[in-house]
DNA sequence: AATGAATGAGCCTTCATTCAT
DNA sequence: TATGAATGAAGGCTCATTCAT
């Protein structure tokens, strides 16, 4: 317990204890969301989880929806973590792992496959979700094309801009993808899924690869 | 008032008649579903799109998830009838052109991206449904398998068994995804997505592809 | 119970049947908006009066809101039933009972006193419900103003339009606030009250009175 | 922060205080009332519109009833003031204009039409509200019927001490009346109100009236 | 086979009131 | 005196499911 004196020391602490109180809260949704899904899920047990009175739960949270858009600025901020401390070194080898283990797992924590899916079918009938969602994704996906283009610039390795957003995109679709398949493939072999990510990633990490072939117009 | 004049004509008319009925709710349901989610959509309105009433819905389909289940396996029976009319001859640019369509109108209709969603979901919190949805999927993994097969044979290219369950689990990571994203990336510019299947679909349909690399134990 | 043999029958009488029920939900609203309050009576305790499951109350009525606006219909359709059962002729003894009996009674039922308040204050909050409030009381004094027209009519008294006007304002305002003061002053002797009447309602029905003063514009 | 220097200027200092914040939240909680209403205003936004915390309100205010409580003998109050300050002289006229004025203005403030219909329908579901409602009310009656007396006195006019109550119970409906219907029919025509009020007034401030009917027993 | 009225459990949300600081 | 975080009971409303007809 940490004793201040002054009252802008007591202030800090209240806004701590409120910080912490929101992060308890919102990691209680999380795992209820992916546990029960987002309709099954009580307020009343998320709050039961985190520890806090339902009545408080709305102090932090104006209402359930606020949940699932304060987890996808959740999930945003976890994947531009992840990605600023991925060393642009990174070789195909470790992706295959860490792809390979992300399936096994179900997609990981802010990739959580159950969850995905929850949160992609809210946006389909909640427009601030959509539009959240859509704006993560951007922004996500921008961070990656940088993370491509570093890459190729420590590599010195000269590629169009686009050749970027290409390979950003089939990244996306191969994740998004792997997440969602490991909840309708469980019980895939690993193996192959390794082999099929060996086969595939070059693509995206672009090592020894040809130039890429001209693209044509839409 | 239909009036039958024998038994045999008049129970084979009522056995239609209830497959039309079943099929009705049925679609009535996916209809509900893509638009409002699992849990918006009432029985209610269902029954009312369907032009039946509410009691005779629980005929056809014990429970509301009953009809989920009806919805996978509609899935899948599409799907093989898609594949079956599928050319083996079916090139590299067919492929661009209708997964690029399939993106833009949201995964179509039995894929379509929030019904997919809505029932992943759905699969992780009902074993049933989960059930019925792997095994769904290892059904439509083997028949593209075998769409694979078929295909080198006719191009007389010789290939490991193990090469078309890669190509195939590559090609329903790249689908899945493509689903998935078209509800979170529904502004993608479509010539950039073309270019990036022009690049990874000869990965799957191995055309001028050199032989795939050993695959390593697990 | 009525057994009906075709089907238009049996239509009436499911109609029958639901108008019964909604009458019933609604007068057990109206005994319970008395009793509580609008907001202290729960709709539970109002469907249990009228012996429904509280589901089926919203059935007959969107909200608990739709069961002032009915009440309001229903108050207006007893005062039009009251007034045209109301003799031209009535005196103005008759009219000093009644009134003190309404006070005495705390407004009787379509007046009642409580309920009066309790939609007032309502209607201060509710677009809606203000918006009927305001019809309700112009068709209300219209019949009041044909009212006395005719009995000055019967009585071949000859009176400007706007007279009319002004004696059913002031029967309006004497017997809203008759109705207010029965909550506020319980105790009224009705000595004074009749005494009261008795030297007010002849400017209201008009009899004997000297013509009007001339009316100066606004 | 002031500093006082005595013990008795600190103390007299801190009632002064005291009072200023009672009122300053009695007065925040007539506006939220009129506003909102007694059940949607809630305690926080009274609080805050007075500018103190949630729980500080709580040391001047008992309940939230005790909101009502204090605000009868606030009305009752300020009715005295106007009433002490009202010339026994008064003219017909200035009443004509003032009751106009009221109703334009809904019940002005101490009569705002929206608390009165508030504060009758808390009484009916209260006993301690409705103790002090009918205290208020029979003290205001006295004053008024002590008002007319004074005037009658002022005019030399002889009259029984009943007529004076008569006078006074029709002059309190009347005044009830229109506080009421300024929320029932507000888009009233002015011209017809006064006309109204200039034909009955004279009834209440007795001048000029012949004597009144000897009173029959009840 | 068909209807749709009826049930009732359960959820989200609000808010008067308390209390540790 | 003053704060405002915290509680928890309760209410409006929905909807899957049943059942009398």
């Amino acid at each position: 317990m940490t004793t201040t004196t002054n009252r802008k020391g007591s202030r800090a602490n209240a806004e701590e204890h409120g910080a912490a109180q929101r992060l308890r809260i919102l990691n209680a949704a999380r795992q209820r969301f992916i546990e029960q899904g987002f309709h099954a899920a009580t307020m009343e047990s998320i709050a039961q989880l985190a520890g806090v009175s339902t009545g408080l739960s709305y102090r932090y949270f104006q209402n359930k929806r606020a949940l699932v858009l304060a987890l996808i600025e959740q999930n945003l901020e976890e994947d531009q973590r992840g990605l600023a401390t991925l060393p642009a070194s990174t070789g195909m080898k470790t992706f295959v792992d860490e792809l390979a283990a992300l399936y096994e797992s179900g997609g990981g924590d802010s990739w959580n496959a159950v969850l995905f899916s929850e949160i992609t079918a809210a946006g389909a009938r909640d427009e601030e979700i959509q539009k959240k969602l859509v704006e993560a994704e951007a922004l996500a996906n921008d961070d990656f094309v940088q993370w491509l283009k570093l890459r190729d610039k420590e590599k010195s390795i000269k590629r169009s801009a686009e050749d970027a957003r290409v390979r950003a995109l089939l990244m996306r679709c191969l994740f998004s993808g792997l997440v969602v398949r490991s909840t309708r493939e469980p019980d895939l072999d690993l193996g192959l899924l390794k082999a099929m990510l060996r086969r595939v990633l070059p693509l995206v990490l672009g090592d020894g690869m040809d130039n890429e072939p001209p693209r044509k117009k839409t």
